[in-house]
DNA sequence: GATTTCTTTGAGTCGAGATTCAAACAATTG
DNA sequence: CAATTGTTTGAATCTCGACTCAAAGAAATC
């Protein structure tokens, strides 16, 4: 038989799992998801995914969270990375990051893949209220910050708008990735974009 | 055992067990549908479930044709039944009829448990694609309505500005559909109309 | 290097649910 | 009413994947 023994560490062998387990879901979906697909993909026995994880639900939740932590890291480094002087640059940087690049996007697959859970299972629920919760927060401190420097001057309270912004990314984002035939990306990337220049009166974005 | 024969139609049978699916669909999900449940909901055996719908796929298929044309249905009445000859209250009805009343919301929750399916069965997509045309055409006339009265005055095209309304409505929807805690319905809608009122310039709405 | 402890494996077991199917029966036909 | 055809049933079987667990191996400890 193969290679058996003690490797390293805990962490390591977890970490692992969890983008085995990102991986096995956005192929097959939730539904679909096999304990043996994710112990291939992690190139471990099934057994071992089942010692660390003995709740499969527990290693779900894990994905999920990584999935939303990486999700915001992307996107505050989109923010952080443009011009700090620059309001329009960076608030263009958040929309820019928001949609899925293609129908196939694997990180906007699994997190609306991910997210679906949330309606029966509070832990989803959770971490789906805080990736929403900080994209608000995100695209409010872009808009009062540009407000501020009277670049943008906002149709509603910054906190209201960056309500809009985020639902109208997940619900073109959700047509994207399911495929909707009529809705191109970049035509979704425009009428947002349209959106965010009227109500910061920006047409500089 | 119980009665056996041969009772009336196809068609009736057949509407029965979508209804049945549905049901059972929204309340175990899509992951946790069995054949059982849908036949104890329509009051049949295993056996008959199988002997209408050989592929349980097509079932789900027409649970979400159902879906859809149900609330596209619904919508229509809800804009049909406002007066006629006032615009604003016909975008209104049309507003008021477009978010889950509630985080348990029967139709909505299936639409979206259904939609989920898209981004891999064509035939949902399809679907899909399919409602969110519709809604955005009903959105569009009565934008158009409105501006050709004078009543609104459009801030972008009446096509663009329907699509806007409807993926915010998607958007929000899928966050209350999901529990998300920091959205509630009321608050969801009054973001919606907020927006609704300023690219219309309605204050009326 | 012997002992202890933690990991890993994979073959075997188990169970839930799908699928099959022969029997039973009802409507229809002639 | 006999024969035919379309429906329905539910028990038996089949399938697939989760779960168990004894054996084997590697690090750590002494």
């Amino acid at each position: 038989m193969g290679k058996v023994g003690r490797p390293r560490n805990q962490t390591a062998r977890r970490e692992a799992l969890v983008s085995a387990a990102g991986l096995a879901i956005a192929q097959r979906g939730l539904e679909g998801l096999r304990i043996k697909d994710i112990a291939d993909a992690a190139g471990v026995s099934q057994g071992s995914v089942l010692y660390y994880y003995p709740e499969l639900d527990d290693l779900v939740l894990e994905v999920h969270r990584g999935a939303v932590e990486n999700f915001l890291f992307s996107r505050q480094q989109a923010y952080d990375g443009a011009a700090a002087g620059d309001p329009a640059s960076r608030l263009r940087a958040l929309l820019d990051s928001g949609l899925p690049d293609t129908m196939e996007d694997a990180v906007h697959g699994l997190l609306y893949e991910l997210h679906r859970r949330a309606g029966r299972s509070p832990g989803h629920a959770e971490l789906m209220t805080s990736l929403f919760a900080r994209e608000v927060a995100l695209y409010t401190t872009a808009l009062e910050v540009g407000a501020a420097t009277g670049v943008f001057s906002l149709a509603a309270s910054a906190h209201d708008l960056a309500h809009g912004l985020v639902a109208l990314e997940d619900g073109y984002g959700l047509h994207i990735v399911s495929h909707n035939a009529t809705l191109r990306v970049d035509r979704a990337h425009e009428l947002i974009l349209a959106h965010a220049r009227a109500v910061t009166g920006c047409a500089g974005l």
